[in-house]
DNA sequence: CGAAAGTATGAAACCGTTTACATACACAGC
DNA sequence: GCTGTGTATGTAAACGGTTTCATACTTTCG
């Protein structure tokens, strides 16, 4: 409760000489300032900080916008945020699970004079406008942003070639009547993986209109259900790309239930390669996208961004998404996946930075 | 970068009038506040929310210190405390992977004045003078708590018996060689678990000195060590309790490595029933505790002491750990853990809240 | 010895709000 | 025509810091 005036007051000081001694900043005779640090502690003064970042105009604070906070996905991508974030003396301020335009505008006014950059998971049409409002005071970094906004900086990853790339593994595999589930619609991530799915039919010479396609919403249970789909479908696809591993979890579920081998009576391939993907049985063909590293570049990106100031352009930036190998779709001829990537005695993997 | 003063000016208003249309505090004219409103609009005037904290003293954020923010578990915590927060219309400023004392003094120093309540999760002796200094300005409640601290209120788990339920039943299934791999020394979570892993042998009738005690650290690559070394004693204890899941996902893959079965050859039993436990091969018998819901707890008691200011006492929440039994102990004779828990077509069930 | 340069500190303006209090006016009741 | 009551708005003082500028006191040096 003390202020900076009690410390200046007690230590027979002016409020300038306090605040000189806490930022260090221009020569204080040594002995006043030790005089007002023993005074400071005894009264147990900080410094508060609102008022500091009212003058400083500075608050060593990201915004954090999510859409949802649901799933490891969106668990890991803020882990390496903050983990970034800490190594630059960054706090971050979590807004989450926005439901629509409105509600963000509202989240947006709120972090407003708090926050010196904003990091927004996800944009669509309807925070937009914040987005814009919020360009306008602080540097704003998008991640996987369904439109690039004018001077806003932007990471994603590289969905479409990773879903080519998945269903090209199929291909390559032998079959041609392969399923999708889909993610929710308007999901840009969703979206861009439905396009990497049909490119690479249609490359093979495989006409992606006649291939079966299921609404999903990235949950597990849109893929328990879409396994059930799948399974009454005359005749069977003999390959299920799941655009997510949640939902790739659901489906083997079902399959299972219904007494099915993958991948010998159907082959699997998810995406995301969340922890638990070398675990199921089988374990997960998947594709790998590091979310942790995205949270990361978001944050670097940022700092980049607020160095430069309005100067700097915006820079878009791609992280790669790599097709991994496991059991489900029918490849790996042995191992179990999780001893594949854990062998040679180091003990098990962890997926760190970068 | 308009502030209320310019708002003022255009509209031909005072500032009091424009805060309190923005307040709708008291009785304005219809007519004057939709002129400013409009003002306002055009010319982007969005509050600054440190000046506005600065008179007011309510930030509405909730200030959240974790040790570290790694794993499954600790994303949970936070969902949790994100959910109930929004719900409370709160937003939350984190602050996480603080190594020692010193650093959790920074990031609290840092905190004050920002928000208005403080959750912390783990508090060790190293942070105990950041609590006792936070508290003195605001509300303070504590996450699994090593020490209790005079005047927060604080969640913890029922580790002890949970852990001593677990370790009954693989009694009560006939072992009386039981290993247990042990969290990180000075970790209270990991140190209540090991007491009721004694606990539970002595009522036994067994010694607990005597049980072979591998140290770990709650990660998965001490639960592969464990296991190596658990495979090289003579005799081989017929069971094994891992203080955490992510240990017990390493244990399980050195078992599977050294050709072992699970649960014949030896039994296996987790603690905090991770998102993948029910996935494992086999499905892992482990004590369920909702990450989520002790965010949510948190919450709930902040905004209790909130309401109460200095005169509220100190409430001391525990919530059930839960002994839920899959295949890797042994005990379960039929089904797949997933399935047992999804049959009933309603699909996967999902941890929500409560 | 006096001017110039350097050091240590204080006074006061400012950051962008909220809010207690004062003021101004309109209208009712006597 | 006063006084009393509401309503609508303005004035100015906080809130707790930072920072510019001014001031006072030492040194240094020609």
């Amino acid at each position: 409760m003390a202020t900076i005036r009690d410390v200046a007051r007690v230590a027979g000081v002016s409020i300038a000489t306090v605040s000189r001694v806490f930022n260090n900043h221009t020569l204080v005779n040594p002995e006043t300032a030790s005089r007002v640090l023993e005074v400071a502690s005894q009264l147990e003064y900080w410094p508060n900080g609102a008022a500091q970042s009212l003058t400083t105009r500075r608050t060593h604070t990201l915004g954090v916008m999510l859409p949802e906070l649901f799933g490891e996905f969106y668990s890991e991508v803020i882990r390496g945020i903050d983990r970034e974030s800490r190594a630059h003396d960054y706090q971050i301020l979590l807004s989450s699970s926005h439901s629509n335009g409105e509600e963000v505008l509202i989240a947006g006014r709120a972090m407003l004079g708090r926050i010196d950059g904003l990091i927004m998971m996800a944009p669509d049409e309807a925070s937009i406008e914040t987005v814009e409002r919020v360009r306008r005071r602080v540097p704003v970094v998008l991640l996987n942003p369904r439109i690039e906004v004018e001077g806003c900086c932007s990471v994603a990853f590289e969905n479409f070639s990773g879903a080519r790339a998945a269903v090209e593994h199929l291909v390559g595999l032998g079959h041609n009547d392969i399923a999708l589930i889909t993610g929710p619609q308007g999901n840009v991530d969703a979206e861009e993986r439905a396009r990497g799915f049909r490119r690479a039919l249609a490359d093979a010479g495989l006409d992606p209109d006649a291939a079966l396609v299921i609404p999903g919403d990235f949950r597990e249970s849109a893929g328990y259900e879409a396994g059930v789909a799948i399974l009454a479908r005359r005749p069977r696809p003999t390959a299920v790309f799941a655009a997510n591993d949640c939902m790739a979890v659901g489906l083997l579920a079902a399959l299972r239930a219904a007494g099915r081998r993958v991948p010998r009576d159907i082959a699997v391939v998810g995406f995301d390669d969340i922890a638990m993907a070398a675990y199921l049985n089988p374990p997960l063909t998947t594709v790998r996208v590091d979310a942790c590293g995205l949270g990361q570049q978001a944050v670097e990106l940022m700092m980049g961004a607020m160095e430069a100031g309005a100067t700097g352009g915006s820079v878009r930036q791609l992280l790669p998404a790599v097709l991994t190998v496991r059991q489900s779709c029918g490849a790996a001829s042995a191992g179990t996946g999780y001893l594949e990537e854990a062998a040679g005695g180091a003990g098990p993997v962890r997926r760190g930075r970068k």
